[in-house]
DNA sequence: GTTGGTTAATTAACTAGTTAGTTAGATTAT
DNA sequence: ATAATCTAACTAACTAGTTAATTAACCAAC
């Protein structure tokens, strides 16, 4: 978006895109753990190791910066999740490799639930200028494709018949709850929730658990309704 | 915990008890939507029709506000839950009667669960002074209970063989998902994701997707495993 | 039954410390 | 030179928390 003819055009110091990568980089980690409110622009340059102008030499503001950061991550979330539906599997194995790449997009980057939580909980009057543009750009695609093997799955007789459009949200409900809440693993269990032991262990549980809910069972016989008044 | 003796005893402007529960009420508000660093206290001396130092004068500081508005919440919903648990009925009816109560909580006061998962979300180095007394007076002892109930269904042969550890938290997120992400949920789909007919909606298909990931069904016969490597 | 003191409840106005954002200039590759 | 990159120092606005004064209920004494 910037370089767009012959070099890179270095500048004065030197690092261009090294610094914005660095603020970049420093402001999701800021965001991730204060929130917008919270996070304060001294410490994301700081972290960076830049003078504090330099975010405003590359970002317009603060909100600005922050629409950065989201639009990074969901970004990176969207590439290796849609590439997990690629294959020409069966919708069985197509759901089991989206929530296992969701789950590993995830678990490889624990900053990132945060960071999804808080977006998704602004907006109650006055909210995020954000959201709409992350929910066109990166939410819908995704939902489409995966409503879509769901429908497929159902339609073949592999899956119960489930709305996806409660199923889906519940998918990443599943996936995320786990690392956005860890500080009360921490405390409830007496162990590290983010060991590589329970990782795999909560990946595993989620797999279980969506299976057991999707997946038709050998000579199984159940109702077929799947709502109800309350 | 203030009249102990004989009468009421009211001050000059008349409703001490009265100001002490706007306070709250206004906070819970402006906590659940802006999160602790994002709340204003002149916004909740404003909401609450009080002079700011009266915050001061019931509360501490912020911090202890925003503490007394989490003990407020979180005791509200362990009462609730709890009671949901009281009857006698066999493990699969209380785990469906815990489920409804949860999301009927929830459902009743949508402010809660931004609460909660903000609440949950500090603690990633240098966190929050609350997370540890919440964890252990409210969380731990519903957490106790319902595992209790899931070992007791696991050794009827009611239920599939989880683990609570994943599974407890596994329905928490359920419950709660959709409705700290209603914003992306009113985007997504063309709705208001709080209407009743879709709350009710929502309410089935978690139910349902409890059910069918932890009821053994009719005839039906499934691997006893329930976790594996990654 | 009025007086005056005591105390709880309440407020207007203020203060000290932060913090997002700016400015004017420095540095250096080309 | 010149334009991109970068910085030290500054500012304007905001915000948590304080202070000192005010109001009115209650009670005891006269």
């Amino acid at each position: 978006m910037k370089t767009a003819s012959s070099k890179p055009r270095l500048g004065s110091r030197g690092q261009p895109e090294e610094s914005r990568a660095a603020i970049l980089k420093a402001a999701v980690r800021e965001f991730a753990e204060h929130g917008i409110a919270g996070a304060r622009t001294d410490a994301i340059a700081q972290a960076a190791h830049v003078n504090k102008a330099l975010l405003y030499y590359y970002f317009k503001d603060k909100e600005t910066l922050y629409g950065a950061v989201l639009d990074y991550v969901f970004s990176n979330l969207k590439l290796v999740v849609l590439q997990a539906l690629q294959s020409e599997s069966a919708p069985r194995d197509k759901v089991l490799a989206y929530v296992g790449a969701y789950f590993d997009f995830i678990a490889g980057n624990p900053l990132y639930p945060k960071l999804v939580q808080r977006e998704m909980m602004r907006a109650g009057r006055g909210g995020s200028p954000h959201l709409k543009h992350i929910v066109e750009e990166y939410f819908r695609p995704i939902y489409s494709e995966v409503s879509q093997i769901l429908h497929q799955g159902i339609a073949a007789g592999e899956f119960r018949p489930v709305d996806p459009l409660h199923f889906v949200p519940s998918i990443v409900a599943l996936v995320v709850f786990y690392f956005s809440t860890a500080p009360v693993m921490q405390i409830m269990a007496q162990f590290d929730p983010m060991a590589p032991e329970r990782v795999a262990e909560r990946r595993a549980a989620v797999l279980d658990f969506i299976s057991a809910a999707l997946f038709r069972h050998s000579g199984q016989r159940q109702k077929e309704n799947a709502s109800e008044g309350p």
